[in-house]
DNA sequence: GTGAAAGCGCTAACAT
DNA sequence: ATGTTAGCGCTTTCAC
């Protein structure tokens, strides 16, 4: 930026102060009209742009704010992140992009240097590991509101938006039993993270409300929730004695792991087994079947959760309480070919 | 930022001057021990951080690069992101996203939001729309370095980094030829990007070194790159009176929407017809049969971009006079079983 | 209507 | 070994 049009360049050319100059820019109601004309004239020539750095110290604002995701690389967050960005855009605000590679030590690391009055505002999904929310109450702290997403824990002043991943999970294993399934079995996430815990509990809530109760033996737990993963349990769950007639897995990924076993096996889906993921990725309606799963609205959850982040810059800066809020969106139970037996 | 403290805090604390505790902090020689110790003790205490902001105005810099791509939505950007976001993170810079959503007219929006003195260099992928480069000029003219990747266009003093479309095509091509096809059919991208364009040129250059001709009949040209394009020119080529007996897509969607198209007219992958897509998302190796593609290096994209924009700002920062370099990283064939006829 | 002065927080040059 | 001055570019008093 070298080079750069100052106030100082055009006050100097019209023999005028600085501040006439800014104020004349501003419009103000004390500036003849003819000192306007020629400032806006001048500004227009040298193509002048006010100098963002100075504007940031001056107010002490950036028009930024910071998102921290675990992997950018991820269907469910690039969405996110898009929905957040198109926000972001119209509100004039620009958006700074970190992730933790699910690392709690990194998404610590990451958000301090936010912290250090780079960003507005802050909009975060959690990292796997992640346990204590100190880092986030040092934002609190400095007033810099911030908006947890997907990936969220309580104990803090601070705005959701979620998923109900528990009705989603509901509402999908009710069609897998709507469909005459006897034997559901269900490929977990980790025990950790809340919303893997509510899938699970809504799938078993549903087992239950059809007077059913869970077999364990139709229960697995990954750890990376990886397609290896929904590879090598599958083949567990087709090895049983007596193997399920429906699996319902935590992740699409996981999904198509479970798919190349079935295939593997010599079985058909729908046929011989149903299957059925959760997020609806892309290749969900790619895959052969397609696959039933539970889209996940992650363009929404993006607006809504920068529209809240952007309502709580609002509120500090007109030293407004703030008040929080937890946005729970509904999740769409997409039926197609893998769980349909007509 | 409230109660934000500052070097003007810790100095009255000492009753010493705002520049001496600065000079304390950075460990000029000529500062005694005991007021360093004392500085740094209450730095500690206090948790004092510098502020961004300042030392933007005053160093003229901000630590933060830009990066404007067509749609964050779709697997090879995100990749290429996260390669981009690892090099940042290691250089101490931040990344500031922007998309365009393929307008032009957005892109001069964007990019004029980050030359306002927000970003030190620019990472680029064009929009579709984009003929004319005089928005990126600025950032020349302003001595902001920019370095475009994927979606790039000549006539700028600036490093690219790009694949080498051609050899990807060429070589799939060729494994098509290899496997016995006769009849090979390409669905191709726009005329206008390079990259298409060079996939075009790959293709045709593997069919005459294979001492054939290019057959009217078997080329198809897409203007949005969808999935349903895919289905749509795949019905077309499977109707003709002699259908092709491989069809290689310019993009994995496409080829996923041929592969549908196959199925549903009954057709066996890779039996009655061989497909071969380009990109290798996550979803080739998903879908069934396992789709051949020819994988790009996103991540290494990005890492490359990177470095070639943190080179240029280390050499403008020296005043060394700028070199550019055009960096091809090569593509790979994945082979899978929807093109191996044993 | 406009200018002069002060300050946002920091650092580099010039004093002692 | 430390303090004083000045300045990055802008805006907000206050003064005339």
């Amino acid at each position: 930026m070298k080079g750069q049009v100052t106030l100082k360049d055009i006050a100097k050319m019209l023999k005028i102060s600085v501040p006439t100059v800014s104020r004349a820019l501003k419009n103000y109601p004390d500036i003849s009209r003819e000192t306007k004309r020629k400032v806006l004239q001048l500004v227009e020539e040298l193509n002048y742009r006010p100098n963002q750095f100075a504007l940031n110290l001056r107010k002490n604002k950036s028009n930024t704010i910071g998102v921290l995701i675990p992997e950018i690389v991820h269907h469910f967050f690039s969405t996110v992140i898009s929905g957040i960005i198109e926000v972001a855009d119209e509100q004039g605000y620009s958006v700074m992009l970190f992730q933790t590679n699910e690392s709690f030590e990194r998404e610590v690391r990451e958000t301090r240097v936010m912290l250090n009055g780079r960003v507005d505002g802050l909009l975060i999904s959690l990292s796997n590991e992640t346990k204590n929310l100190d880092h986030l109450r040092e934002f609190e702290r400095h007033n810099v509101p911030v908006v947890l997403f997907d990936k969220v824990m309580d104990g803090l002043q601070a705005s959701q938006v979620v998923v109900d991943d528990f009705e989603g999970a509901y509402s999908a294993t009710q069609h897998l039993i709507d469909q005459g399934n006897e034997r559901i079995a269900y490929i977990r996430g980790p025990l950790e993270p809340r919303n893997s815990v509510r899938r699970y509990n809504g799938f078993v809530k549903a087992l239950e409300d059809a007077g059913r109760r869970l077999d364990e033996r139709y229960l697995k737990t990954c750890h990376r929730v990886s397609k290896e993963e929904g590879y090598e349990f599958t083949q567990e769950l087709l090895n049983l004695t007596e193997p399920p007639d429906a699996i319902f897995a935590a992740t699409d990924l996981v999904a198509i792991g479970s798919m190349q076993a079935i295939h593997d096996k010599g079985l058909e889906i729908p046929k011989d087994i149903s299957l059925c993921g959760f997020s609806d990725w892309m290749m969900a309606s790619a895959v052969n079947p397609p696959l039933t799963s539970v889209r996940q609205p992650g363009f929404e959850m993006g607006r809504q959760a920068a529209e809240l982040l952007f309502s709580d810059i609002k509120n500090i800066d007109e030293g407004v309480l703030k008040e929080t809020k937890t946005v729970e969106l509904k999740t769409e139970l997409i039926q197609r070919a893998s769980t349909t037996r007509i």
